[in-house]
DNA sequence: CGCGCCTGGTTGAACCCTCAAGCTTCGAGT
DNA sequence: ACTCGAAGCTTGAGGGTTCAACCAGGCGCG
């Protein structure tokens, strides 16, 4: 039984800051969100990807992925935006496991009314305080921890073909 | 009404990865920490908090601050830990208004014996993904961005006394 | 001193997330 | 075709978090 490495001064700066980041942003997102329109950080963020995706339509496995949730806790969720009107399930024709969340015409309204202010919320709480470079640094580094968290996390895929 | 500066790749890249490793990190510390001892890395952190403090106690208020926590979720939090006889509630004696949280022996030996098994998760899911450069910038980034959600955050705090 | 406001803290209800269990469908193997 | 295991998803219960309301003690000020 080794005697474990404590934090060094920087890794602790760094591990203590991010703890912090990790409960104040997401807290003041959810508080800009809810004022403008009840819903979480979360849920936007469930309508922010389908309203990307193409067709705006995602099975519901490839959602949790693109929100970092568990099934479980996207099922839930789903159920709560389709009874505001926001988005549908349906069956997928090709194999009928799958669910897919179809973002709706309102849903799709309801993002387009809440993306501005939303991203002036994510411009001030967070990149304002950054110049150019520490972005550029913030998203290196950034994604070298996602990876390690989830060496298949989709803000990871290439967008090239495979090879054939 | 202008419209707005939507995110460019470097920014969009930044904040989408730091949603992931906001939702990723705690779950998969929340993981750990749960099958160790049964509870969350919040409960640790209060803990935590509460060891490094002297004389091992700290005014509600205080204890908030170092967690970044709401009054309220910190009081729920401590009944549910003195529940557990990790920690009691005393009154100040130099301001009734006060209550002061103090780590019990039986918290002590609790947080003693889970801070290897912590760090070291700390360490291979986040810090081990970084070389000692990363760990420097992010904690000179992450400082900047505590400082814009908080401007008197904890951890920004020197402890230099104040001019005479 | 007495009034009002602020600070520190607690509480209960509503809401959200997690976990474990379970259902259906697909696909591989035989 | 049949079986079995895995994939995809849903559900309900239990526990955690937030929000608003509330209480008590301190502080300033006329």
């Amino acid at each position: 039984m080794t005697e474990p490495r404590w934090l060094n001064a920087d890794e602790r700066r760094a591990w203590l800051a991010q703890l912090s980041i990790n409960t104040l942003l997401p807290a003041a997102l959810d508080t800009q969100l809810h004022a403008a329109g009840k819903l979480s950080l979360f849920d936007y963020n469930v309508l922010a990807m389908l309203s990307e995706a193409e067709g705006r339509y995602l099975p519901m496995s490839e959602l949790a992925a693109r929100t970092s949730a568990s099934l479980s806790r996207l099922s839930h969720v789903v159920t709560k935006l389709q009874n505001r009107g926001w988005l549908e399930r349906r069956p997928h024709p090709g194999d009928a496991r799958v669910t897919t969340a179809h973002l709706t015409d309102a849903g799709m309204a309801t993002i387009a009314g809440l993306a501005p202010g939303h991203v002036e919320a994510v411009r001030s709480l967070f990149l304002d305080a950054l110049d150019p470079d520490d972005v550029a640094a913030l998203a290196r580094i950034g994604e070298k921890i996602v990876s390690r968290l989830d060496t298949d996390h989709w803000i990871l895929r290439d967008n090239t073909l495979p090879p054939a």
